[in-house]
DNA sequence: TCTGGGGTCCTAGGACCC
DNA sequence: TCTGGGGTCCTAGGACCC
């Protein structure tokens, strides 16, 4: 039998890197990468992060560094991070039998069985410098917990020169070090930086006695059960090499689907909010489509902002069923301005709302079929193909060229709603009108 | 002035049932 | 005085992930 064995790749703080691609002068800069509304920190340079730029800054907290140390800041451009992802992730794919995205920068990979995975792996990563020119780092183990670990390892022995052995940078492969040698970097390694624990639990871990990762394997599983969880307690088997997390290359359709927003500014008024709403519900229900599922119950909500608790707070959602499973983009977003309606009171400055598509079931279950008369199964079709053309013809020429009515038509200065994005870079890859261009 | 967005899993407790 | 017990389902909230 064949052992277990895990790898996980990942980039390089990726959406910066992203963004070196094209713009080769960011080498070496401090970098960032904004939210939506250019709100905080969503990625960092290694040069950023030594300016002690924390994960989430808010960007209005850190903006004199733009003066100060020359800091580059860049609205998100997630056009161009989603399309070098699937280059990425099909290079990737190609080392191991099979591959779970996990997220839009890292994947795990089976590498059961595989001889000399390390020199396969650097290879790998090679090859994704040399065609994408994005840097990558591999960690390898029997079990996925560890498999994170050795990633974490992976970076920071390249990132931080005598945190762990340099010959461990850029691809850590666990499984081919002693014992001896594995505790060693467990006791260097904070419990913090475990998969699966997180600010909390590693206060409390911490507050035990519980500081490294070493600790944490040492202590009984069944304890950490009855104190903690058995969410815990699977992540110290893990640690202790024993899978209990598969590979799942398969991912299920998701269980529910939200689209929500912040405004670029406050917004007040209920038309300006159905504006909103509609457009959130339309993009929700595109989703919806785009894994084939039906949603019996569609949540709205709306809020103030928590960061102006001197400011009139209100925040409220509803959730609207629908009378029959429906992916019908009419329906869903008819439910959600209903709920909209119903939750909303004048007098406050809005800052965010959200819709929520909530009970998803596969859309084959035609089961709501038998109950309708043939006039409506004829209607039901009619709006299924009418979705299609909608859908086809927001991917084909856009998002927002078809849209409904509520969505309004006034021109984007216009709408308070909108996000801010004042430092997008061209979508070079996806947008035939953003091409990089050349000239001698 | 200015603070993101989208998910999953687990647990405790209440409602309800027999 | 004294007020069963066990099972299931649902929901809200907490914790985590990137």
């Amino acid at each position: 039998m064949t052992l277990p064995l895990y790898a996980l790749l990942d980039g390089n703080n990726f959406y910066v890197s992203c963004e070196r691609i094209f713009d080769p002068r960011l080498h070496g800069r401090p970098v960032v990468v904004l939210s939506n509304n250019d709100g905080c920190a969503i990625a960092r340079s290694d040069e950023a992060k030594a300016l002690g730029i924390k994960m989430g800054a808010p960007w209005f907290q850190i903006r004199h560094l733009e003066r100060e140390a020359g800091l580059v800041a860049l609205s998100a451009n997630f056009a161009l991070y989603g399309d070098i992802s699937d280059r990425i992730m099909s290079l990737a794919a190609r080392l191991g039998d099979r591959q779970e995205v996990y997220s839009i920068d890292e994947c795990f990979l089976d590498l059961a069985g595989l001889p000399d995975a390390t020199a396969q792996a650097r290879a790998t990563r090679e090859q994704i410098l040399r065609w994408i020119d994005v840097p990558t780092c591999v960690g390898i183990a029997p079990t996925k917990t560890l498999a994170k670990l050795a990633n974490h390892i992976a970076k920071s022995a390249e990132r931080k020169p005598g945190s762990y052995p340099a010959r461990l940078a850029q691809v850590c492969n666990l499984a081919e070090l002693s014992e001896r040698q594995r505790d060693w970097l467990y006791q260097r390694t904070p419990v913090g930086e475990v998969w699966g624990v997180g600010p909390r639990i590693g206060r409390q871990l911490n507050e035990a006695g519980i500081a490294t990762v070493l600790d944490l394997i040492r202590l009984d599983p069944a304890t950490v059960k009855a104190r903690w969880s058995v969410v815990l307690e699977r992540t110290v088997r893990e640690l202790r090499g024993t899978p209990c997390i598969g590979l799942d290359d398969a991912p299920a359709p998701k269980q529910q689907i939200a689209v929500t927003r912040s405004f670029g500014q406050r917004v007040t008024g209920l038309a300006e909010l159905k504006e909103a709403v509609t457009d959130f519900a339309s993009r929700a229900a595109h989703k919806l489509h785009g894994q084939d599922s039906h949603t019996s119950a569609v949540l709205v909500f709306i809020r103030t902002s928590p960061f102006k608790p001197q400011a009139p707070q209100y925040s409220r959602s509803i959730i609207v069923p629908l009378r029959l499973p429906s992916s019908d983009t009419l329906q869903i977003v008819g439910a959600a301005l209903a709920g909209l309606d119903r939750i909303y009171r004048a007098g406050f400055d809005y800052a965010k709302a959200g819709v929520m598509l909530l009970d998803l079931q596969p859309a084959t279950q035609g089961q709501q079929e038998l109950e309708l008369g043939d006039d409506a199964v004829l209607h039901e079709r009619r709006q299924a193909r009418l979705m299609r053309a909608l859908d086809a013809v927001n991917d084909r020429f856009g998002r927002g060229t078809l849209t409904l009515g509520s969505a309004g038509l006034c021109q984007e200065p216009g709408r308070r709603w909108t996000m801010r994005q004042e430092r997008r870079t061209p979508r070079y890859t996806t947008c035939w009108d953003e091409l990089l261009t050349v000239s001698a």
